[in-house]
DNA sequence: CTTGAAACAAAGGCAAG
DNA sequence: CTTGCCTTTGTTTCAAG
């Protein structure tokens, strides 16, 4: 399996703009890149098959939802064989965001994100110190987040 | 500034589809949920307006694009107050696709994504580490993302 | 606040250049 | 591969419950 699709200028352009506004009509990237509605059709819906559109999603202001509390949190595991255990418990938890199995200093690198730090320790506390296989946690908890974007395709 | 948004049970049940496909028809969810299209189109309007959904984006496959490499820096500046000066540097990097400023071992956090391993020494070697004002920094490589996915509203 | 119908706009399909 | 037309589908508006 290829992984890396053929992208030209025009796929380009058309993905930097649907990454910001997934709404778009194709008429207006049309008219701005000089062709017809049509080949934006095409092109776009040949990305999809191929995969590097995924799909679209509203993004949500996690802060109005009362999320004011993100932080991540370095895993160690007594034992590198219980990755998958471990992630499989971890996916039940909703405050879970994102996992990462990294190299470094930990095996697992979570992101977690909650209303506010009690309900944080909480999760600490009564869910992720509860699995077994893991041996201890580091938390850094993150006061803002200045950069949020995506890869520029 | 009243940060948290009244929400109800239809505009939860409303954001936990719109996050999963935004394109996802008004009718549809209004059949679903037992509503009309119009009600439907009201609640995402007034959700809009209430700055809760900022938007809509497609979701790339990074790997497709040949975005092989992602990986986690923790950055140690020389001086806390450099904060702001250093955020702004790493904002002209299109490489650094996240920044969270963090209590713990690190003063920023961010995150890194490129095509190769290669690419990524010359990053941090000719792009994060000639910032005058960095200490030191110190690397995670994911190799996996196992969990990626929003708050469920 | 919700509804349903009517007006409008965009997307999807298709045959031809 | 691109185009323009045509059909289908979805969104938006609005007067009324």
């Amino acid at each position: 399996m290829q992984h890396t699709s053929h992208i030209d200028a025009l796929d380009q352009q058309i993905l930097r703009v649907l990454t910001k506004d997934a709404r778009t009509p194709y008429a207006e990237m049309a008219k701005k890149f000089g062709v017809s509605p049509g080949t934006i059709h095409v092109r776009v819906e040949k990305m999809r098959q191929s995969g590097v559109i995924e799909g679209t999603k509203v993004r949500i202001n996690e802060r109005k939802l009362g999320y004011d509390v993100c932080c991540f949190i370095g895993i160690i595991l007594k034992s590198a064989k219980d990755y998958d255990t471990v992630i499989k418990k971890l996916q039940t938890f909703d405050e879970v965001v994102e996992a990462y199995y990294t190299t470094g200093n930990y095996s697992i690198f979570i992101k977690v994100m909650t209303h506010t730090i009690e309900e944080l320790h909480g999760v600490l506390a009564n869910k992720i110190q509860l699995i077994d296989e893991i041996q201890s946690t580091e938390t850094l908890i993150s006061m803002q987040n200045p950069i949020l974007r995506d890869i520029n395709p």
